[in-house]
RNA sequence: GGGAGCAUAGCUCAGUUGGUUUAGAGCAUCUGCCUUACAAGCAGAGGGUCCGCGGUUCGAACCCGUGUGCUCCCA
C-alpha cells in the first residue's frame, strides 16, 4: 500500500471516530468491572467550545481512556446547561432582530422561541467536543432542562425549603440593570478603576424652625458639613449623615439635622463608629438603599429606605429630580446642579473598585430586592470537612485548598432568583393575600393552601372550594443556573429524581472533575454541598483544576480582545490530535498556560514522525527473511541460547552481526519501554499529564526513532530478520497504545496500519507492567553517549557524514563494544573498529569515562582543537573533583552525613580521578 | 486592606524526604548535512549569579527570615 508523503489528519479522523462510536465503545452500562466516571463540566449551551474548554476536555478525554484501557468501565457523560443570564439575553436580542419586544410575549410564547433556539445553537458545542475526538457516552447527554432534570431541580426546592434552608426575602442583592434580574455574590467582578470622590456641603438645618424655610436655600453656607462620596446621583436618596462619635470635629452636631442639597430633604446627623474618621471628610452620606453598608446602617439606626433607581438604573420617582435619566447621565446632571448652586467643593481621583456583572458586563447596582436565598452555612461544614479530611483530593491542593476554605468558612446566603423566564420556575404559588405555597406542582400547593385554610377556621363548610378553583399564582422568577448544575453528578444519573437507582449505585461517587479554577465556588463547591446533603456521599474522589488559557503576550483570551482562535479553524488547519497534542504539551498541572500556535506546530510535525516511522517499517514489510518463526527473544526479552545457535548455523543469513546487534536494540529498548511505562503511570496517578505526554514524546521520537530504528535498520535493499521485524511492529503498537490516550485518531490508524487487525487500540487492555533491566539500560546509555561523543568529534573535525573513519578502542573492557560493534560502527560511520592496548598517535582522541576512542581519517586531525577540548574537559573534572574532595576532607561531613552518601563521594573522587587519568594521557600522546 | 501562589537557560517549565558526577527538558538560537522514513527532517553545539540579602546545616535551587517583582482570590 502507498502511503502519503505526509500524515493526513482529516481522512482519518472521522472515520476512526464514526467507528468508535458504531462499536458503542463509549457507551457504559453497570457490570462487574470498577467503574470510573466523568461527568463532563456542562458548557452552556449558547457557546462555542473555547480553548479553555479545549484543555479541559482534552484533559478529561486523556483520563477517561487511559482508565477504559486499564480495566475499568469508563463512563463520561455529556450535556450542557441552560445558562439563565446568557442564553435569555441572546434569545431577547435574536427576537429583537426579528421585530419582537419580549415585553409583547407571554411567558409561554417566549420560551417556545428559547427552545427552538436551543435545538438550533446548542448542537455546535457537541459537535466539536467529537471532533476533538472526546470518549463520552453520546446516549447520555443531559441537559439540565431536561424533564427528570427539571423536576429533580423541583424537588430539591422544595425540600429544602421544607426543611428551613430556602427562605424568601428582602435583602440588599446585586442588581444587573441590563439584564433587569438579581444576581449571586459570585457573578459580580471587581475590577479597579480610578474614580473621583466628590466633596460636597450639605447646610445644617436650623435646629431652632421645626419647619426648613424656603428661603433658606438662598442664603450663604455658614453652617454646612462637608461629606464626600463617588456616586453624587444618589443624594436623592440620602436619609442620613453619619459621623463617628469620637470625632470630635463633630461632636457639636449631635441632635442636628442636615438638608441634603437638590431636593430639600431633611435628614438626621447620626454617630456611628463604622465611619472612618480619617476617609474623606469624616462624614458619611448614608443612602441605605444603594449601599450595602449604609443598608446596615439603616437597619440599626431605624432609617427611611429611599429607592432612587429603577430596575433598569434610570432615576426612579423618588428621586424627584431627573427622573428616568440613566444613572450616569444623571450623575452628570446633578453635578452640574450641584456645581451651579454652590454646593460643590471640589473632586479628587480616587482609585477604587466597582462591580460588574459576569453576564452583561455593566455595572452592578446594589438594590433592595425581595428574592429567594439558600442558607449556606449549614450546607458548607460538611463540604468542607469533606475536603479538610482528604475525602476530596484537590489538585493542586498547595493552591486552592486554602481559597476553599476560605470561602465556605465565610459563605453568604445565596441568592438563587433571577427575574428571567429561561429556567426553573421556582416552584412558590401565592394567594390573593400573599401567602406563599411550595410545592413541587400546582395541585399540591393548592392542597397545602387548602389545609391552611382548614387549620385556620375549623369550619369546613366554607372549604367546599375545590383545589382548582383556588387562585394561585406562581413565583415569575426562575432558578440560578447553578442551583441545578450543583446536582449534575447526581441528576446525570437520575440520583434525585429516582433515587437509589442502579445506574447511580454503580456511578457514583464519580471519579474525577475537571473544570477551570475560576468556577471552584459557583459550582465546585456546591455540588459537594449538594453530594453531601443529598448521598452524604462525597461527587467526586478528586478535583482536577486546569489553568486558565492566555495568549502568547500572557493576556487573557476573551472575545473582545479577538485573541481566542476557533477550535474548528486549528482542527482544519493542524488535525485534531495535533491541536490536543499542542494544548497538553503547555500546560503544566494546574498553571496557566500560554497558548502559541507553535506548540500546535510540534504536534503536526510529531505526527509526521509517527507516519515517516510507519513508511519505514512498512518498507521491511515484505522485506523479511524467510526464517524459522522460532522465538529470539524469551519473555524477558534475553536471547534465548538456542535461538543464538540456530541463527549461527543459518548460511544464508548475511549477516550474523546484524542479528545480534539487532537483538541487542530489541533487549535494550524493551526493557526502556518497560521503564517509561513505570513512569508514566506515576504520572498518570498524580495527574501530570504534561509530563506524561512529554516522556512519551521523546520516548518516542528519541528512543524508538533516533536510536532503535537506526540500530535495526538493515542496510540499504537488504532484507531483515522476520522476528527482528515482528518485534518492531509490537513495539510500535505498544508506542502508539501509550500515546492513544493524547492523540488517538493517528494512532488507532497506524495500529490498523502496522499489520491486519480484529481488534481496535481504542480498547486494547494494557498488558502488565515488567520491571524494567537496569543494567541494560546503562548499557544503552552508554553506547548513545559514545556514539554521540564520537560524532561530536567528527563535526569538530569537520568531517563530512560521508566520509569514513577508522576507529581504534582503548578499553579494559572491549568485550562490552564488541557486542555492540556493528552499531557503533554504522552509527559513526567508521569503516573499521580496532581494540588496542597503546595510544594511538596523530589521531583524534575521544575519552569516556576510563575508556579512550581515537579517530583516524583522511582527514588530518586539528590537534590544537582536540587539545583545547581536552583541556576544557579536564578543567571542568578537575574542578568537579576539587568539589568532592573539600566535601571528603571535612571532619564533620564524614561524621554527620551517612554512610551511603559518603560512599557515593568517595566513587566521585575515584571516577573523576580515573576520569583525570585518562584526558591527561590522552593530552600526553598529542604532544 | 486580608489571604494564597510564583520567581531556575532567550521563552515555557521539571527538579520527589536537603547529598544522585560542580543544575535538566521542550521550544527557540547557532554549526554542519537534500545520509537509501522523515528539511514539518538528521547530526551536533552553545546557553544559567537557580530574583537580592541574611540565617539554619558538615552540606541549600530545595528549609527559615527579610526585601523586591509578578499573578490570582477575597473585602
Amino acid at each position: 500500500m502507498e502511503l502519503s508523503k505526509n500524515y493526513i489528519p482529516s481522512a482519518t479522523e472521522e472515520k476512526w471516530y464514526k467507528h468508535w462510536t458504531d462499536k458503542k465503545y463509549f457507551n457504559s452500562h453497570p457490570d462487574g468491572r470498577p467503574s470510573y466516571t466523568v461527568v463532563i463540566p456542562p458548557p452552556n449551551v449558547t457557546g462555542v467550545l473555547h480553548m479553555g474548554h479545549t484543555l479541559n476536555e482534552t484533559v478529561q478525554d486523556i483520563l477517561v481512556r487511559k482508565a477504559r484501557m486499564s480495566g475499568f468501565n469508563a463512563c463520561w457523560v455529556p450535556g450542557s446547561d441552560h445558562a439563565s443570564i446568557a442564553t435569555e439575553a441572546k434569545v431577547v436580542q435574536m427576537l429583537k432582530e426579528q421585530g419582537i419586544d419580549k415585553s409583547t410575549l407571554s411567558r409561554e410564547e417566549f420560551l417556545k422561541y428559547a427552545f427552538e433556539w436551543k435545538e438550533k445553537y446548542g448542537g455546535i458545542i457537541y459537535s466539536q467536543i467529537a471532533k476533538l475526538g472526546c470518549s463520552v457516552d453520546w446516549d447520555r447527554t443531559t441537559f439540565t432542562m431536561d424533564d427528570h432534570y427539571y423536576k429533580a431541580v423541583m424537588k430539591v426546592f422544595v425540600d429544602l425549603y421544607n426543611k428551613g434552608l430556602v427562605y424568601r426575602g428582602a435583602r440588599m442583592i446585586n442588581w444587573d440593570p441590563a439584564a433587569k434580574t438579581a444576581l449571586s455574590d459570585e457573578e459580580v467582578e471587581f475590577k479597579d478603576i480610578v474614580g473621583k470622590l466628590y466633596y460636597l456641603k450639605y447646610r445644617l438645618a436650623d435646629t431652632s424652625a421645626e419647619t426648613t424655610d424656603k428661603n433658606e436655600s438662598d442664603q450663604s453656607f455658614e453652617n454646612y458639613i462637608t461629606i464626600a462620596t463617588q456616586r453624587p446621583e444618589t443624594i436623592m436618596g440620602d436619609t442620613a449623615i453619619c459621623v463617628n462619635p469620637n470625632d470630635e470635629r463633630f461632636a457639636h452636631l449631635k441632635g442636628k439635622y442636615a438638608i441634603v442639597p437638590l431636593i430639600d430633604r431633611r435628614i438626621p446627623i447620626i454617630f456611628d463608629e463604622y465611619v472612618d474618621p480619617t476617609f474623606g471628610t469624616g462624614a458619611l452620606k448614608v443612602t441605605p438603599a444603594h449601599d450595602i453598608n449604609d443598608y446596615n446602617l439603616g437597619l440599626k439606626h431605624n432609617l427611611e429606605v429611599v429607592d432612587t433607581l429603577n430596575e433598569d438604573g434610570t432615576l426612579s420617582e423618588a428621586a424627584q429630580i431627573y427622573v428616568g435619566v440613566e444613572r450616569f447621565a444623571a450623575r452628570k446632571k446633578v453635578l452640574v446642579e450641584l456645581k451651579e448652586k454652590g454646593y460643590f467643593l471640589k473632586e479628587e481621583e480616587y482609585p477604587s473598585r466597582l462591580g460588574y456583572s459576569q453576564r452583561s458586563g455593566v455595572v452592578v447596582e446594589p438594590r433592595i430586592s425581595t428574592q429567594w436565598f439558600l442558607k449556606m452555612k449549614e450546607m458548607a461544614g460538611p463540604a468542607l470537612r469533606a475536603v479538610l479530611d482528604g475525602e476530596i483530593k484537590i489538585h493542586p491542593g498547595e493552591k486552592f485548598l486554602a481559597t476553599y476554605k476560605y470561602w465556605l468558612e465565610n459563605v453568604k446566603d445565596w441568592c438563587i432568583s433571577r427575574q428571567l423566564w429561561w429556567g426553573q420556575q421556582i416552584p412558590a404559588w401565592y394567594d390573593d393575600k400573599g401567602n406563599v405555597f411550595v410545592a413541587e406542582t400546582r395541585e399540591q400547593a393548592a392542597s397545602l393552601k387548602l389545609q391552611a385554610s382548614r387549620a385556620e377556621q375549623q369550619d369546613g363548610e366554607s372549604l367546599q372550594l375545590a383545589a382548582d378553583s383556588l387562585q394561585l399564582t406562581q413565583d415569575s422568577d426562575v432558578l440560578d443556573t447553578w442551583f441545578s448544575s450543583w446536582l449534575w453528578p447526581m441528576e446525570v444519573f437520575k440520583g434525585i429524581s429516582d433515587p437509589g437507582n442502579k445506574e447511580v449505585d454503580y456511578y457514583y461517587p464519580t471519579s474525577v472533575l475537571v473544570t477551570g479554577q475560576d468556577i471552584i465556588f459557583f459550582w465546585v463547591a456546591r455540588m459537594i454541598m449538594a453530594g453531601m446533603h443529598y448521598k452524604n456521599v462525597k461527587p467526586f474522589s478528586d478535583v482536577y483544576f486546569t489553568g486558565m488559557v492566555r495568549d502568547k503576550q500572557g493576556r487573557k483570551m476573551s472575545k473582545s480582545l479577538g485573541n481566542s482562535p476557533d477550535l474548528l479553524d486549528l482542527i482544519d488547519k493542524y488535525g485534531a490530535d495535533a491541536v490536543r497534542f499542542g494544548i497538553m504539551i503547555s500546560s503544566p498541572a494546574g498553571n496557566d498556560l500560554l497558548f502559541d500556535e507553535a506548540s500546535l506546530e510540534q504536534g503536526r510535525n510529531f505526527n509526521n514522525k509517527l507516519w515517516n516511522a510507519l513508511k519505514l517499517v512498512k518498507i521491511w514489510e515484505g522485506r523479511q527473511m524467510a526464517e524459522d518463526t522460532k522465538e529470539i527473544v524469551d519473555d524477558n526479552f534475553e536471547l534465548v541460547d538456542e535461538t543464538k545457535q540456530l541463527f549461527g548455523e543459518i548460511d544464508h543469513l548475511p549477516n550474523e552481526a546484524h542479528l545480534d546487534h539487532a537483538n541487542y536494540a530489541i533487549n535494550w529498548f524493551a526493557n526502556r519501554l518497560q521503564q517509561v511505562r513505570a513512569d508514566v503511570e506515576i504520572l498518570y496517578s498524580q495527574f501530570r499529564l504534561s509530563e506524561a505526554l512529554k516522556v512519551i514524546y521523546s520516548l518516542i521520537w528519541d528512543d524508538f526513532c533516533s536510536w532503535y530504528l537506526e540500530w535495526i535498520k538493515p542496510g540499504f535493499d537488504q532484507p531483515i530478520e522476520d522476528e527482528v521485524y515482528h518485534k518492531t511492529i509490537q513495539f510500535f503498537e505498544e508506542l502508539m497504545q501509550l500515546l492513544h490516550p493524547f492523540m488517538p485518531f493517528i494512532t488507532e490508524e497506524i495500529y490498523h496500519l502496522l499489520s491486519d487487525k480484529q481488534d481496535d487500540l481504542c480498547v486494547k487492555q494494557f498488558s502488565a507492567i515488567k520491571e524494567a533491566n537496569h543494567e541494560i539500560l546503562t548499557s544503552g546509555e552508554l553506547l548513545k553517549q559514545v556514539i554521540s561523543a564520537l560524532r561530536d568529534a567528527r563535526n569538530k573535525s569537520q568531517l563530512k557524514p560521508k566520509e569514513t573513519i577508522k576507529l581504534f578502542i582503548q578499553s579494559e573492557h572491549s568485550e562490552v563494544y564488541r557486542k555492540i560493534e556493528s552499531i557503533l560502527l554504522k552509527q559513526v560511520n567508521a569503516e573499521t573498529i580496532s581494540y588496542v592496548q597503546e595510544t594511538v598517535a596523530n589521531a583524534t582522541v575521544v575519552a569516556i569515562e576510563k575508556d579512550k576512542f581515537y579517530i583516524e581519517s583522511e582527514r588530518k586531525a586539528d590537534i590544537q582543537a582536540v587539545k583545547a577540548e581536552l583541556l576544557k574537559d579536564l578543567e571542568h573534572q578537575k574542578g568537579f573533583l576539587q568539589s568532592v574532595l573539600k566535601k571528603l576532607s571535612n571532619e564533620r561531613f564524614v561524621a554527620n552525613a551517612k554512610a551511603e552518601v559518603v560512599d557515593l563521594e568517595k566513587k566521585k573522587q575515584a571516577d573523576a580521578e580515573a576520569r583525570i587519568r585518562t584526558i591527561e594521557e590522552s593530552l600526553a600522546n598529542l604532544v
